[in-house]
DNA sequence: GCCGTTTTCGGCCCGACTGTTTTCAGTCG
């Protein structure tokens, strides 16, 4: 027998956070007591990373432990996902309407702000106050000037044009940009990429830039004048903020020369993972921020006089040293168990580009690619890959000019006329400049899985492929069980050998498809099927999270670049520094095997003769 | 509101920049 059905939605954790989010906002333009809205923003962001769906768990009875949720929240999970409601957050929004809410999103507009204009001026909504300030009706309230009236319509002129998260090769590419402009300038001995780029989030908000320098004045005059800002957001002796024309916000700090573990740890880690880094420094008698650890006093603050005591280190490793932790990579800055693992010295051995031995999937101009499959093939090759598989995509897929059978066979003689040339090239001693001997470009394909379940070749064709990576592109809205059982069809199959981009998400665009994850890995975990990290920077897909929950369920992985062009082979990267985000070590991954060791685990893969 | 091999009560991370209430509160990262 089912579970029977709660005649209201349950929320997704997205959903489930934004509600406690929305408590905590409405509880700070109250003025309620600030650790506890922090407790409200807290447990929501740990709502936001649980590895399963919270409220399907607390509806079903089951109320795992979440740090940073209590009793108390946890009550109110389960109120709202066995009742649909929550007494709490149905008074505060009676209480204080979302649009006042809202208003706290524009830049320079905080609690004490909205709750002055709304009780005091009388605002309800964004759109009065951008009309009060405008008429210069706010200006009588206390603190109020003309100034900040302009103020208040700046910030919502920046709200509205704010284009969003970056997607990481866009955030780089214009990060590297400010950086090249910024080189040379007096002073400077070294410029770091700080912030969510350095961990390699998969989109990026804003920019962060550490600069070592011995003259702050020369490089914030630099920065703040660059022919690409728009305009400043503020400057001081040791920091400046820019918006450059492309919308994206630079904040850039200067870093006293010989000082910089402190600085890069700061400007790092993700506010999290800070957080439990100062505690830590506390229990330890010391208070952490950028500029370094100052010993704490009796009273718990720091020390004065002539036992004020100042400690700074030159290297990030020194800092954590000193914390009692290992080095921490950046991608684990995330508060995700990586402190308790770095003090445990169990953190895992990360999987880098170098491990990799070649790529599960890529196409060429026989279907959506634009290169011929030589020139896949040669590209491949001189980036040192032991082998690469050329997976076009299959007949079902008219759109991408999916190959039919007869196609398929003419594939195969060319795959095989290269695969003897370069055999001969490498026997003469002629294998080119940075290629490996032996390399090998396999047979594969990329078979949709259609709407139905089934696949888009039959078994007596697939069996002959080298190997065949899986995909679903079509009939994306279908209910999970369907979506779930197409997936289940294709990791099954005794001849599907990776998934691949599972969840079929691309950044900014459509969504996930909806799948029973833990179905899902369990299968593909049973059956040996890899579960792809799609290396293009508009799909990494599986996420960072998914990836991880994959490994921890027993699955493989492939990290793959999905390249239609030669260039696009470098993607593997983007896929590797997620999969590090993942927690991935190379045993993990597929594709750091042999060439002999892949063919291996195709070939047995269960039920295949 | 959360949390504890130092605490079940009493703490809870830290500093720069801005503008104005000109000594500090508000906002941000």
């Amino acid at each position: 027998m089912s579970d029977p059905v709660p005649p209201f939605p349950l929320p997704a954790n997205d959903d489930l956070a934004a509600i406690f989010h929305e408590i905590g906002d409405v509880l700070e333009v109250k003025g309620e007591l600030v650790f506890k809205t922090v407790a409200y923003h807290r447990a929501a962001d740990a709502i936001a990373k649980a590895p399963f769906n919270v409220a399907e768990a607390y509806a079903g009875g089951d109320r795992r432990p979440i740090a940073g949720v209590g009793q108390a929240i946890a009550d109110k999970i389960t109120e709202l996902a066995t009742t649909g409601h929550m007494a709490l957050h149905d008074r505060l929004r009676a209480e204080i309407p979302p649009s006042v809410i809202e208003m706290l999103a524009i830049p320079g507009v905080g609690p004490k702000t909205v709750r002055l204009v709304w009780e005091e001026g009388g605002v309800e909504s964004m759109e009065d106050l951008r009309q009060a300030a405008e008429a210069g009706r706010l200006r009588g309230l206390r603190g109020i000037t003309a100034a900040t009236e302009r103020r208040i319509l700046d910030g919502i002129a920046q709200l509205a044009s704010r284009s969003g998260r970056l997607r990481i090769d866009q955030a780089q590419a214009i990060s590297d940009g400010v950086v090249d402009a910024l080189r040379g300038t007096s002073g400077v001995t070294r410029i770091v990429q700080a912030g969510s780029l350095r961990r390699r989030r998969e989109t990026i908000g804003d920019l962060d830039l550490l600069v070592e320098t011995t003259d702050a004045a020369a490089v914030i005059e630099r920065f703040t004048t660059l022919p690409s800002v728009d305009r400043v957001l503020g400057a001081g002796r040791a920091k400046a903020s820019v918006l450059l024309r492309e919308g994206v916000q630079v904040d850039l700090m200067v870093m006293p020369p010989g000082e910089a573990g402190t600085y890069l740890v700061h400007f790092t880690g993700s506010a999290d993972h800070n957080v439990a880094l100062r505690g830590l420094a506390r229990d330890l008698g010391w208070s952490l921020s950028e500029k370094g650890f100052l010993r704490l006093g009796a009273d718990g603050q720091p020390a004065e006089g002539a036992d004020a005591e100042l400690r700074t280190f030159a290297d990030e490793a020194a800092v954590y040293g000193f914390l009692g932790l290992a080095l921490v990579p950046p991608e684990l800055r995330e508060d995700r168990g990586e402190v308790p693992a770095a003090r445990a010295r169990t953190l895992p051995a990360l999987i880098t580009h170098g491990n990799l031995r070649g790529d599960l999937h890529s196409h060429s101009d026989w279907s959506d690619g634009v290169h011929t499959i030589e020139q896949m093939a040669e590209a491949a090759r001189r980036r040192g890959h032991a082998y690469q598989v050329l997976t076009d995509h299959s007949q079902g897929l008219g759109i991408a000019h999916g190959l039919d059978p007869d196609r398929v066979e003419q594939q195969r003689g060319i795959i095989a006329a290269l695969n003897a040339r370069f055999a001969a090239e490498d026997a003469a001693g002629e294998t080119p400049a940075g290629a490996v001997p032996g390399f090998r470009l396999l047979h594969g394909c990329e078979l949709e899985v259609r709407a139905d379940a089934t696949l888009d070749y039959e078994d007596d064709l697939l069996a002959r492929f080298d190997l065949v990576v899986a995909s679903v592109h079509v009939a994306r809205r279908q209910p999970r069980a369907e979506l779930t059982a197409r997936t289940l069809a294709a990791i099954r199959s005794a001849h599907v050998d990776v998934i691949a981009h599972p969840a079929g998400r691309m950044i900014g665009g459509r969504d996930d498809l909806d799948l029973d994850w833990d179905a899902v890995f369990a299968a593909a975990a049973a059956t040996g099927t890899a579960l792809e990290i799609n290396g293009s920077p508009q799909r990494l897909d599986l996420a960072p999270e998914r990836a991880r929950r994959a490994v921890e369920s027993g699955c493989i992985l492939s990290i793959d670049s999905d390249a239609h062009r030669v260039e696009e082979l470098d993607a593997v990267r983007w896929g590797v520094e997620q999969a590090r985000r993942a927690w991935v070590e190379p045993r993990h991954v597929l594709n750091t095997r042999s060439l002999a060791e892949l063919l291996a685990h195709v070939a047995g893969k269960p039920g295949r003769v």
